[in-house]
DNA sequence: ATATGCATGTCGCAC
DNA sequence: GTGCGACGTGCATAT
């Protein structure tokens, strides 16, 4: 076989020879991939067990593991980026086992039978981007305070005050102070809390007026009556209108004005 | 071709031959994975763009998928399951297209180049444990209540108190109202505050002495100090102890006292 | 190293 | 369906 091949594939090899694969492609640090009949073991920050069954098994360059059974998103077990592996024939199977540190946890992967095994040298340096996120909401606010309200102005935003983080603080246009707490989906009455317990250590720091508006695209059940109990207000905002408006400005504004970060 | 065969394997096929192996697999409700070249969109509660790199593209049985750089634990893209395929070949390359609804969302990935498709008809029916989790911990705490200390004496757990739940609630040897918040791992600032928020609705509920106790396998860096300030306890009990108590127990007195739940 | 909060979080459970 | 919290959450960032 080409050492340097981007692809080796076994069909229905013997545990030994998928074990020859196996080997090369953690030494070649490529991109597995195995499906057969396996069960699992998991030690660590919890402890599990996955009885027999038939699921793929895909380790990464970088050292990260995925057992996947044929449902679901989420994997069944894994391991972070990271690990050390090893591969070995046993009683029982082949056994993959992998290993980390910090914290120690481990996976042992033991296969009965291999329908497949495949090794893959892939190569990726493609940029990924998201839009509308929690961050772009904020900084489609900073450059465009008016999607909050008209002559809203943003002093500094991200901002460690006691006892935790102010998404967005600023003032009005009757120069009240005020701040903001950003959700990029429906705000539930976690959202609300958050907020509220800033107001009183704020209101104590600036001592002055300070008004607290919870931003989001749309607001949970019971979450319109709390927002009037704790005296907060609440401005409909679309993560996806926020995507936009970033769209629309061109970046060497954008940049500028992010280097100004006080 | 047999249909029924467990495994199909292309590699380094045309994007028509992927295509057809591709819509069978769908048609079939196999597992599907691709290595190939490609970028992908995503739209839906928020957008992404990839540009092309080498990855792989798996989507199983219950309509889930998922697209793997060759590093990284996390998918770079996804859909959970429920989602309806589409396979296609246009100017471009190879698309696979996946849409769900609620939430209305959509991935198309496009392939330039495919190195391997492989189609697998999987079955799992093995059952999966997970030990040492929060709940293992209630439960270690109900079956043994001098886990949480002398004479405890657990009346019920997983209570709606407004405004949320408690963990586990009884009474102490000298008749004490008791409430307990659990966590599998160190307790934060948030767990302490969680806690402090039901004591008094409950005080005022019972109307008489109420005790608050965190228990977690450790206690960050400033929950100490908190601790004392909302007057709260600590209880250390770490959540593998409290697996190694259940191992121990039969299933059968398990059963029955949960059966018993008020 | 620890702490804090976002995530296309996902998932399960109760109302 | 909505709400709420756990998760072996992972992850990035700031201290």
């Amino acid at each position: 076989m080409q050492e340097n091949k981007k692809l080796a594939v076994l069909t229905e090899p013997t545990l030994a020879e998928a074990a020859v694969l196996i080997e090369k492609a953690f030494a070649q640090r490529r991109t597995l991939i195995v499906a057969g009949n396996c069960h699992v073991h998991y030690v660590g920050r919890a402890r599990s067990t996955l009885e027999p069954g038939e699921r793929l098994l895909i380790i990464k360059s970088d050292g990260s593991l995925l057992v996947h059974r044929p449902v679901g998103y989420e994997p069944v077990n894994w391991q972070p980026a990271g690990s050390i592996f090893h591969v070995q024939i046993k009683e029982d199977g082949l056994e993959v086992y992998g290993v980390r540190q910090k914290p120690r946890e481990s996976v042992r992967v033991t296969f009965a039978g291999i329908y497949m095994v495949s090794s893959l040298n892939l190569s990726d340096s493609g940029d990924f981007l998201l839009h509308a996120s929690e961050e772009e909401m904020h900084r489609a606010i900073l450059l465009k305070p008016e999607l909050l309200e008209e002559g809203f102005k943003p002093i500094s935003w991200e901002k460690k005050v006691e006892p935790g983080f102010v998404d967005i603080y600023g003032e009005d246009k009757n120069g009240k102070f005020v701040i903001v707490e950003v959700k990029r989906k429906t705000a539930s009455k976690e959202a609300a809390l958050q907020l509220a317990k800033y107001v009183e250590p704020i209101k104590a720091k600036v001592n002055r007026e300070v008004r607290a508006v919870l931003v989001a695209p749309s607001l949970g059940k019971d979450v319109q009556r709390m927002l009037v109990t704790l005296g907060l207000e609440y401005k409909a905002l679309d993560p996806k209108v926020c995507a936009e408006v970033l769209k629309k400005s061109e970046n060497s504004k954008l940049e500028s004005f992010f280097n100004d970060k006080s």
